[in-house]
DNA sequence: TCTGGGGTCCTAGGACCC
DNA sequence: TCTGGGGTCCTAGGACCC
């Protein structure tokens, strides 16, 4: 027998962080907003209102190319704390409607409403009850796209927006597909579209057109997930879990580009210190320890390296983690190189600490200890309130405008 | 145009073991 | 002393997504 046709609903906020921003703001409503940063700011767009994409501006365009495409566009800073804030309230709406619910990211979720209709009716009412239930608990507009695949609904919730609703009906999925261009397809991006265009690929369906064995040959594994995705199945991958199937978190990072490149030792290995900082409260905060810790250099020129360390017992202490990054750096750094971008990455996680000597284990204690005071004394005073002795040497700390001088918390809590 | 920060997955080569 | 194949771990890099 085959398995039953699932129903999964894919929901995507519209133009989420503009959206976030303009509800603290609401002079920012119908105007051209640009989210991510100044526009003399090195970075990219974060998200782009409705009004500023008409005249070009999309998510992950340079600032500063943003500012000359629209000029007269208002540029906000992004405040994740408010996104977060809001994208749990839609979490708790959605999971009012079904307990299959996974947030693929912030702004966007996947439920299986699967056998759902004796409680909600026919899928679009379900689709409508829901629509209309995030606007009035969140004050959002969404998008949801309907089919009987992750790959289906997440197609058409873009075709859907803004603020729509589209379903693609069971048996319809290649029909549905076959005139779109293969960018539509989540995982098709440039390069693959270029190699798809000189194969004269260039819709959805011309790919169907293709055998499996010629696709598999030309592209590899993800060859055959392409022939399967354009008859619009879940073929490979992430798609393939089951919606709500947990899956945790794999590498934890954090990465620091400068406003202006430096080559300067202490600047930098105080960069390094500050990352470490961050990596490890986060593995602390989720209760992991990392076995693989890895440094991230990008020069002036864009060239990127990565150097990777395997350490023989996994850990979660920032000193730890920086001792392997710095040791990275200063074998791997080209000597007077202008460092653009540092990034401290751990991953290879495992469940304690294992077996070692007690005294050292007496040293770790301590260390914990320490960690966990400054990880709450953090939480209450703020991330610049506290630091590592190390950290400071260079007597440089970005990012701490409210603690200028880099002192620890005394300030504070006078 | 001058290119963020947080992730996932895949490939490929070399080391090492059986 | 010449030679094989498979499995797993490690590392580096790249495509892609939001």
């Amino acid at each position: 027998m085959p398995p039953a046709t699932k129903t999964i609903f894919h929901v995507d906020m519209d133009a989420f962080f503009v959206s976030v921003e303009e509800l603290f703001d609401p002079a920012l409503k119908g105007k051209a907003v640009v989210v991510g940063g100044q526009r003399t700011e090195r970075g990219v767009v974060s998200a782009a209102s409705y009004e500023a994409r008409k005249f070009g501006v999309h998510s992950a365009m340079p600032l500063r190319t943003a500012a000359k495409l629209c000029p007269h566009a208002i540029f906000v800073d992004g405040h994740r704390d408010r996104y977060l804030e809001y994208s749990e309230k839609v979490y708790q709406v959605l999971t009012s409607f079904s307990p299959l619910v996974e947030m693929a990211s912030i702004d966007e979720a996947y439920l299986d409403m699967t056998g759902t209709e004796r409680l909600h009716g026919p899928i679009l009412c379900a689709a409508h009850g829901l629509h209309h239930k995030i606007k009035s608990e969140t004050q959002l507009n969404c998008s949801i796209g309907i089919g009987t695949s992750r790959l289906i609904a997440k197609v058409s919730s873009a075709k859907a927006k803004p603020h729509g609703i589209l379903w693609v009906i069971p048996g319809r999925e290649a029909k549905f597909l076959a005139p779109l261009d293969v960018r539509d397809i989540p995982g098709v991006g440039k390069v693959t579209e270029q190699s798809l265009s000189a194969l004269g690929i260039h819709r959805v369906g011309d790919l169907a057109r293709f055998e499996d064995s010629f696709l598999e040959e030309h592209f590899g594994k993800w060859g055959l997930a392409l022939a399967g995705k354009a008859r619009g199945e879940d073929a490979g991958g992430w798609f393939d879990n089951a919606v709500g199937e947990n899956t945790e978190a794999k590498s934890i990072s954090h990465e620091h580009t400068y406003n202006e490149d430096t080559a300067d030792v202490a600047k930098i290995e105080s960069t390094l210190m500050r990352l470490s900082e961050m990596v490890g409260r986060r593995l602390r905060e989720h209760g992991l320890h990392a076995r693989t810790i890895q440094l991230k250099l990008r020069y002036k020129d864009f060239t990127t390296t990565t150097r990777a360390h395997s350490l023989p017992a996994p850990t979660q202490l920032d000193t730890e983690i920086f001792e392997q990054v710095r040791a990275l750096f200063r074998k791997n750094w080209r000597k007077g190189g202008q460092v653009r971008l540092l990034g401290v990455h751990a991953s290879s996680f495992e469940a304690g600490a294992g077996q070692r000597d007690l005294l050292e284990d007496g040293r770790r204690q301590r260390w914990q200890q320490a960690l966990a005071a400054a990880d709450r004394l953090r939480d209450k005073f703020g991330e610049a309130s506290v630091s590592l002795a190390t950290g400071m040497k260079g007597g440089f700390r970005e990012k701490t405008h409210e603690n200028p001088a880099g002192l620890p918390g005394k300030k504070e809590r006078a």
